[in-house]
DNA sequence: GCCAACGTTGGC
DNA sequence: GCCAACGTTGGC
C-alpha cells in the first residue's frame, strides 16, 4: 500500500530524516491516523509531506517495522521508517489540487488528517510529476 | 450519550 | 499570524 505522511518541516524535516536513516513515526495523536499505521504493512512507501510554509511532497520513505505500541502513550501506535529516496521534483500541494487524478486524495478532504492512504494510480502520478525515476 | 466549549491543525 | 474546520473533552 501507499500513504502520505505529514510533518512540520519545523519539528522534523527531510534533512533531518535524510541523516538518521531509519526513524520512528511517533507522536500520532489522531484516532483515524493511528487506526492507518496499524494497517501499514512491512515495505509499504510513504511519501514525505512537508506542511507549513513548503506545503509539498519532498521524499519517500519505507515502512520497515509494522505498529506497535508508542512508549509515550498505550493508546496510540508509532511505525518504524526507513528513508528511500528524495524526489527529483518536489510536488506542490498547488500541483496536487490542479491535477485531475489527483482529486481524490484524502490530503485534499482531510486537510487535518496527518497519516492517509492513496492508491497505486495515484501514487505513480505524483513519482510522474517529481519528475523521479523510480519504478516500483 | 449529547453537545458546548475548547484545543489543534494546517492552508492561506 | 489568522482563523476555519475539525477532533476531543467533560459536564450534564
Amino acid at each position: 500500500m501507499f500513504w502520505i505522511l505529514k510533518t512540520e518541516p519545523t519539528v522534523w524535516s527531510w534533512q533531518q530524516q535524510l541523516m538518521k536513516h531509519v526513524t520512528t513515526w511517533d507522536d500520532i495523536r489522531n484516532y483515524q491516523a493511528r487506526n492507518y499505521l496499524r494497517t501499514m504493512n512491512i515495505g509499504d512507501l510513504c511519501f514525505f509531506y512537508h506542511t507549513e510554509k513548503e506545503r509539498s511532497i519532498v521524499g519517500i520513505v519505507e515502512i520497515v517495522k509494522t505498529a506497535y505500541n508508542d512508549p509515550l502513550d498505550d493508546n496510540f501506535s508509532v511505525v518504524d521508517v526507513q528513508t528511500k529516496i528524495s524526489l527529483s521534483n518536489a510536488v506542490h500541494l498547488s500541483t496536487i489540487k490542479a491535477t485531475e487524478e489527483l482529486k481524490n486524495l484524502a490530503i485534499l478532504k482531510q486537510p487535518r488528517l496527518s497519516v492517509s492512504p492513496l492508491n497505486t494510480e495515484e501514487f505513480n502520478k505524483i513519482i510522474e510529476l517529481s519528475n523521479t525515476s523510480f519504478t516500483l
